[in-house]
DNA sequence: CGACGAATTGAACCTATTCAAAGGGTGTGG
DNA sequence: CCACACCCTTTGAATAGGTTCAATTCGTCG
């Protein structure tokens, strides 16, 4: 369970509550909830009534969404200061995807009626959520459009390079992915079958442009990859 | 070019106005600009300095996504009451997609930084402006959801329900699209080939699901489509 | 009515999927 | 501490859905 000062700390280094004092910020504390999750653990089904905003205090959550025979497709993974959730008061609408603990996570909820009220109050706190927002439509959008456009390894080769810029280390041989992802993650990322994904990281080892075993991934040449992602 | 009475009469039923008073419209008026757009006009160009947000007085807009060798994609289509362009303050960034007259249409500009500051004094249109981001963000979502999961037949029956929905005119013989589009219009909504639309479409029509001409598309079993869709 | 752009149709091709079976790495329990 | 079992991963071969290229037909606007 993380601690009152791990939360207080991680809400006020959050972009969007920048705009608020201390003591405001220790005043929104009380609105927030805390719960811990197992790896594996389901946060809120696709379908069940919205009613509360998630912020990630530690560990990583990933967004799901659900189509027929396991065909299912990780929108998302998320990393502490992240948010997830409603964003509207109503309670009668639904998510529209499955959140799940990703890693040992610790998350803090606000119910979606009180958010509303601080971004009511605190205007900057409204356009940060928004920009938030906007950027991810537009991340959402290209990936439409690589669906679209791209192959398999092309859309392989953008997903790695991505998860080395959001949750990569640096290290002398490579950026080191920190997260386990399978080969059915990654596949899920990219609209293919574990099996192809598998011949695809294959194929990028070969030619030097990753590293990669079971469960995890490192990228070795961050500019080739890059190249080849966009044709 | 559309009057000052259009003007007024569209900003007052803006759903994203709709907190301001009378008197509060005629004045934010005073920020937008207005301009006239034939058919197949740009309006600016993914990668354009981003420094106005548009609502369309009157016409319709397209939105698309390029990518090499014609591979374009057409993310969305919008029509009178709706905005497009730049939510963001700064005119350093850019935009990521292609914003196009697809029908004579009268545009109205106001400049990113005034359209924020009326967000920061009304809270309320923050508000709904990020309300109608995230719905564009789950929409954005679900065409992933559905280039992963679903055959091109199933997503063409999906594109066509939309449109019926946010274009459509109920008529006797069924609902009518009341836009052109062409095969390859619909392809690039799809993300597939002319052919392979054109292939759909017929099967479509054999199956009594829809009838279709030149730039034209009329649905007649907007249920039998649904369920086509969803699988 | 004529001409041009759009739509249709056919056949070969290709990428990725599917199904199946064998090969490892990891972590847990004895 | 080692061994075993489990799940992840790899690899192969057959298949299918969609693309590509090319030729023809059709509708519509001037």
């Amino acid at each position: 369970m993380c601690s009152t000062e791990l939360r207080l700390e991680l809400l006020s280094g959050l972009p969007f509550l920048a705009s608020l004092s201390a003591a405001e910020i220790d005043q929104a504390n009380d609105y927030f909830h805390t719960f811990d999750y197992a790896e594996g653990d389901t946060i809120y089904f696709s379908g069940d009534p919205a009613g509360h905003l998630y912020v990630i205090a530690s560990g990583q959550v990933r967004l799901m969404q659900h189509s027929g025979a396991g065909k299912d497709v990780l929108i998302d993974l998320l990393k502490p200061g992240d948010f997830f959730g409603s964003l509207t008061p109503g309670g009668d609408e639904r998510y529209a995807e499955t959140a799940q603990a990703h890693s040992p996570a610790c998350i803090m909820a606000i119910t979606a009626a009180d958010f509303r009220n601080l971004m009511a109050a605190y205007p900057p706190i409204a356009l940060a959520v928004l920009d938030l927002t906007t950027a991810r439509l537009q991340e959402a959008r290209e990936t439409v459009r690589q669906l679209s456009a791209f192959s398999a390894e092309q859309r392989a080769a953008a997903v790695l390079l991505q998860l080395a810029e959001k949750l990569g280390d640096e290290q002398s041989e490579g950026v080191l992915i920190q997260t386990r992802l399978s080969r059915e993650d990654l596949a899920q990322m990219t609209a293919a079958t574990p099996e192809t994904m598998s011949r695809i990281m294959a194929q990028l080892q070969k030619d030097g442009l990753i590293t990669s075993g079971r469960q995890w991934v490192m990228v070795n040449d961050m500019a080739g990859l890059k190249s080849l992602a966009d044709g």
